[in-house]
DNA sequence: CGCGCGTTTGAATCTAGTCAAGCTGGGTGG
DNA sequence: CCACCCAGCTTGACTAGATTCAAACGCGCG
């Protein structure tokens, strides 16, 4: 079943021939999958092409939430509130798997083995939600860059593509605005990475020539200053490793 | 049923009685819950008192995810993961309800009705992260502080606490950490809050004596600033609204 | 009473935001 | 075919805002 393939979960074959419950779409660069306060239908698996997702407040400030890719699952944040609370948008050619939220329910029920499915998906976004705070949450601008960096290259070797040498698909402005930064920000601090020998920059191409180096400097800020989670409580010391001392 | 009550969610007759599989624990201010690396076995539902979790990366550093309180659900981000991948521990003494995940999946089996329940839970944990999302990629610190009072207030309203005064159960340093600032700049804002009149500050003690205005700040900075999200793409444009242009 | 933790406040520093100018490359129309 | 245009990117200069370091205060607790 191409949707277990996608999404990396193992399927039985009492499933197989069921796929004709879900149909593929195609958009062009540009169109809209979705938009906020439509209806919540279904969730979409990319098949390929690469998209973001925005969400949009009361005021039509925009917040960059995600860049879904290959084998990424989007639309779960609406399970709950049954409208779609964001918009995403194609930022290539891209194919999808419509999965309708009712049919995916119905499935699961038949099929106990797919019980888990639906937690699998829900996991998945909280991931990814969870890498998205890490980015946030990163001490300075470098740390976000970098994160942001390593966490697309892990992303696209999973897909099968290159691990370091791949083209970003959206603009510095939106990395800027997921990332909680300017966009000159972003581009200074790219700029920086490259002339610091870490990667190696032109437009949209990125090549990591230095992914170790990249992973160190997703923590440690470049001038040797502290890291700002030194901030954060040390309530609950010692932890396991008693001669590891954050300070 | 307790557990349906303190979620908020409606209840059949049917599982009346089923309150046995899940029991009550008591903590001390300042135990522990469940640590990171602890293999999961359930959730947790808050009965009464305040914790916090923490999730801790390899290299020691922390970073403070939530501040769960009466009715809140956690340990729900560690069910795909099968370990956790945080701790939480009292912040006051409290009461919670363990539900083992493997008993509500099988729960849930027996009764269709319940089906919902584990989407629903899900989805609260998804609004939490989404929440946390939107204090940390505010414009500025005074937004951020904002968000986080007015949150705060908000659950506490929902819990039946008053919705203008309480107490902050968490050090300046723990709210700093969730913010994404230092303590000393929290107690800045604080202050400033208090001096501009719209709360009033004695150490854990607040007051929101101006709640519309506290709301204000959550998007517009202090001075008249523009706020950050001008940054955000405004790829898509227009929207639905075509008089109202957020630059 | 004195110690320690949490908090407040001040002063200096520095990061990232803002404003502005110039560059690049792809697409359009004359 | 070339010139133009425009959106995106880069870079510089200045500044607002947050971090850092430091000192002092209040409060609870042994």
């Amino acid at each position: 079943m191409e949707v277990c393939e996608l999404l990396h979960i193992p399927f039985s074959v009492s499933i197989v021939g069921k796929d004709l419950l879900f149909q593929h779409v195609q958009f062009r660069a540009g169109q809209r999958i979705h938009t906020v306060g439509q209806q919540f239908v279904s969730l979409f698996i990319v098949i390929s092409g690469f998209l973001k997702t925005v969400s949009i407040d009361d005021l039509g400030y925009e917040q960059v939430l995600d860049f879904p890719m290959k084998g990424d699952v989007f639309g779960a944040d609406s399970i709950s509130t049954k409208r779609y609370s964001s918009e995403t948008v194609a930022l290539s050619d891209c194919s999808l798997i419509m999965l309708p939220f009712h049919n995916l329910v119905a499935l699961s029920h038949a099929h106990v083995e797919l019980e888990n499915v639906i937690c699998d998906i829900f996991g998945r976004e909280l991931l990814r939600k969870q890498a998205m705070l890490d980015m946030l949450s990163a001490p300075n601008a470098e740390a976000k860059v970098a994160r942001f960096l390593i966490s697309l290259s892990e992303r696209y070797s999973e897909s099968g593509y290159s691990k370091t040498e791949f083209n970003l698909r959206m603009t510095r402005r939106d990395i800027g605005n997921y990332l909680g930064l300017s966009f000159e920000t972003v581009s200074r601090t790219l700029s920086a990475l490259n002339e610091a020998g870490l990667i190696s920059v032109d437009q949209r191409a990125i090549w990591i020539k230095e992914p170790d180096m990249l992973k160190r400097f997703c923590r440690i800020p470049s001038c040797g200053l502290q890291a700002r989670q030194d901030r954060s409580g040390i309530t609950g010391w010692p932890r396991s490793a008693p001669g590891l001392l954050v300070n």
